[in-house]
DNA sequence: ATCTATCTACGAATGATTTCGTAAACAAAC
DNA sequence: GTTTGTTTACGAAATCATTCGTAGATAGAT
């Protein structure tokens, strides 16, 4: 496999920021950042000059601002630790994550019910 | 809190045998690790002596070989980490993880029953 | 052109995890 | 009691993540 993606998670934060904002620049990263935490302005800079060189970011190094973009799909990585997780963690039962997760975090009903639905729909037999 | 648990991948390992085996040695253990991976003795040795400094594990060092057990419970410690998961992966969606978690894993049919009588179960205004 | 702001690059310190070698304690067998 | 094998304890090396100081490059304003 060329992708066995493992972000530590101060490089999930930072891959959150950029799916959510889209490609940005340190100084964009860094101010989301600073809402939630503190951190100097290098450490958030070598943080991605890492990603970059791990693959986890590409950048255009046109301008003197580079502007960083995530180069890992959120729903693939998403799916990668959650894997990981239920193969570490659920000893490979995806359904008993299932079951703790719906059980601890009282999803409401608008939730539950579109649960229901995907449910439904994965099992039909036909599309 | 005096409880905010953290273990590592290989902490993890640990406690899963424990979980499974209940009390046992750091030979036990070790035994079931070389199984899947390979490490020294002392390796596990040191691991579990930090576990224990770490409050992961308790002992009993009444016997030349001492027996240990997981001081952490199962469900708690699942609890956990589904939660720094939903958190800091899912933006704290458990709906979300479960949907991927249900699309991904091809639960079996079984299995999605199951679920559903679970869904049903805590949709239920009273128990 | 010079000054000022900002940015990148680099290197190093810190801290945590993982690994293992070595020594000392211990028990069982001889 | 001495040898042999197993166990614990200790310390240190190797690796990785995180943090930040400093230096040099760069662009914009005066």
């Amino acid at each position: 496999m060329s992708s066995n993606i493992k972000p530590t998670d101060s490089e999930l934060e930072i891959l959150n920021i950029l799916w959510e904002k889209g490609p940005s620049t340190v100084r964009d990263i860094h101010a989301e950042l600073e809402k939630s935490k503190d951190a100097g302005y290098t450490t958030t800079l070598k943080l991605m000059q890492i990603m970059h060189d791990k693959g986890l970011l590409k950048r255009d190094t046109g301008n003197k601002s580079h502007v960083y973009t995530a180069n890992v799909s959120q729903e693939k990585t998403q799916g990668q630790l959650l894997k990981r997780m239920i193969d570490n963690v659920y000893n490979g039962s995806a359904s008993q994550l299932v079951m703790q997760a719906l059980g601890n975090h009282k999803a409401d009903k608008k939730e539950l019910d579109e649960i229901r639905k995907y449910l439904d729909e994965i099992s039909k037999p036909k599309s």
